[in-house]
RNA sequence: GUGAGCAUAGCUCAGUUUGGUUAGAGCAUCUGGUUGUGGCCCAGAAGGCCAUGGGUUCAAGUCCCAUUGCUCACCCCA
């Protein structure tokens, strides 16, 4: 038997509607603050992803899914949407028909990972990016949009974690510092600790190795070591979220794997999933755009794990949904009539009933029994006498009740159904 | 890439500890319970190479080994 491939997964229709819910909300909630669709193509060239996301980081050395095609060129399937937003701004010049570009997205991901609660080889997000300013509004509005989306969905298990990373030039500066700090603990640090000293050292905050994270308990912080600018664009966005009413902490070890993050970073975790439990997470970057051949133009997003929100949706029972129903079965009673009783689910259709009839031949109590699993409002039955007589039987399910009704007056059992 | 656990009907699981005739249950499916009427109830049916391949044994779903798959966790991320 041919499965599905390692770390996919199949959205069945008993699934969809809860797709369809989250969908949904995240589209109302990214309208009321105006942000517009994008898509983009599901891969691009290797080298967006190298540049934008960084060659050191975890997804581009070790995660994404590459392969040549057919005219030798390296191709990736994309592990994340910010590059391909920001290529495509770039490409199609949006920020010449516009200062500010206000984008958002719900698309397919791909990282070669081992699958694990809340994390899968092809995995769902739906993110926003506000390209073209650097006002700290926009820093916080992403906040404010994902807690939005996660409160719609009446999810209550939150923390808002929230940092900055200042602009490169004072946090190389810190970076020397951090290094000076380390220098007489290295033999001690673990040897995936030990690398990042070289490659990322703010990432050594990131450790969940204990003799790693007691060394780090005392170095100093990137925050106690802000330019003047950063800081008060830190304040700034710290007193949006609280005059909006989103409660947050600061998380001074709150780093984040990808090369592109200046000034604010954040998640939101939850506490209803399993360990990988960032439903959330994103930044500014304001060097991204001029990284990847574009003007020297700020941004800021974010993007959250659609699987992750609903798995966290699903424990916390946040939601749920009444059994789906159809108005009308039609019943065959005898025989023959078949072509009478599907040019009459035709015209009920037509006129905008949900309409679903038997196409096995079975008996009419076989018919009954299917017509109440699916919850029909009402059922037709079609033959014998009553037919000879030019009649049908409408039932409504709920109560019992039978009426007949003469068999080609359509608008008569359309008003009968459309009534109740 | 590393570690641990699991694998029996469409689904959820008994049975494995202490090997012993034809492998069970609930749910779901199907058929009936007087000629043409659902739910609840009752009766019955169908559905399994017990993941795959080797081994031990008179005998393996049960013990051993390997393989594959899944799950969870690490790394890291959404």
């Amino acid at each position: 038997m041919i499965k599905a491939v390692t770390g996919t997964r199949d959205i069945l229709p008993t699934d969809i509607p809860k797709w369809k819910y989250l969908e949904s909300i995240i589209k109302s909630v990214f309208t009321l603050y105006n942000y517009k669709e994008i898509r983009t193509p599901v891969f691009e060239e290797t080298a967006l992803f190298a540049r934008g996301i960084g060659e050191a980081t975890d997804i581009v050395s070790k995660e994404m899914y590459t392969f040549l095609d057919r005219s030798g060129e390296s191709l990736t399937l994309r592990p994340e949407m910010t590059a391909g937003v920001v290529r495509a701004f770039i490409e199609h010049s949006l920020d010449k028909k516009q200062n500010l570009n206000k984008l958002y997205y719900v698309s397919p991901m791909f990282r070669q990972e081992r699958p694990q609660a809340g994390r899968l080889r092809q995995f769902h997000q739906f993110g926003a990016e506000a390209i073209g300013s650097n006002d700290p509004l926009l820093d916080a509005e992403m906040i404010i949009m994902a807690y939005e989306i996660f409160k719609a969905l009446g999810l209550k298990n939150l923390l808002v974690k929230i940092n900055s990373l200042g602009v490169p030039s004072s946090r190389e500066d810190y970076k020397k510092k951090l290094a000076e700090y380390l220098q007489p603990y290295f033999d001690k640090l673990s040897n995936e600790s030990k690398k990042r000293f070289d490659t990322n050292i703010l990432r050594i905050f990131d450790s969940k190795e204990e003799e790693d994270q007691k060394i780090m308990k005392n170095a100093p912080l990137l925050i106690d070591h802000l330019d003047n600018e950063s800081l008060s664009h830190f304040a700034k966005v710290k007193q949006v979220l609280a005059s909006a009413q989103i409660p947050f902490e600061i998380d001074a070890m709150l780093v984040r794997g990808l090369d592109y993050y200046t000034n604010t970073t954040f998640e939101i975790v939850s506490g209803s999933v399993g360990s990988q439990s960032a439903l959330c997470g994103g930044g500014r970057y304001n060097g991204l755009v001029k990284e990847l051949g574009g003007d020297d133009v700020p941004g800021v997003g974010f993007a959250a794990g659609m699987e992750r929100i609903l798995l966290a949706c699903e424990n916390e029972k946040s939601f749920s949904f009444n059994d789906e129903t159809i108005d009308l079965y039609l019943v065959t009673i005898e025989k023959g009539m078949e072509n009478f009783v599907y040019k009459t689910a035709v015209e009920l259709r037509r006129k905008g009933l949900i309409v679903d009839l038997d196409y096995l031949g079975r008996s009419v109590k076989a018919q009954m029994r299917e017509a109440n699993k699916l919850n029909t409002g009402f059922v037709l039955f079609i033959g014998g006498e009553e037919y000879a007589k030019g009649e049908l039987v409408l039932k409504n399910m709920k109560n019992g009740n039978q009426k007949s009704l003469p068999k080609d007056d359509i608008e008569k059992i359309f008003s009968s159904i459309k009534e109740n």
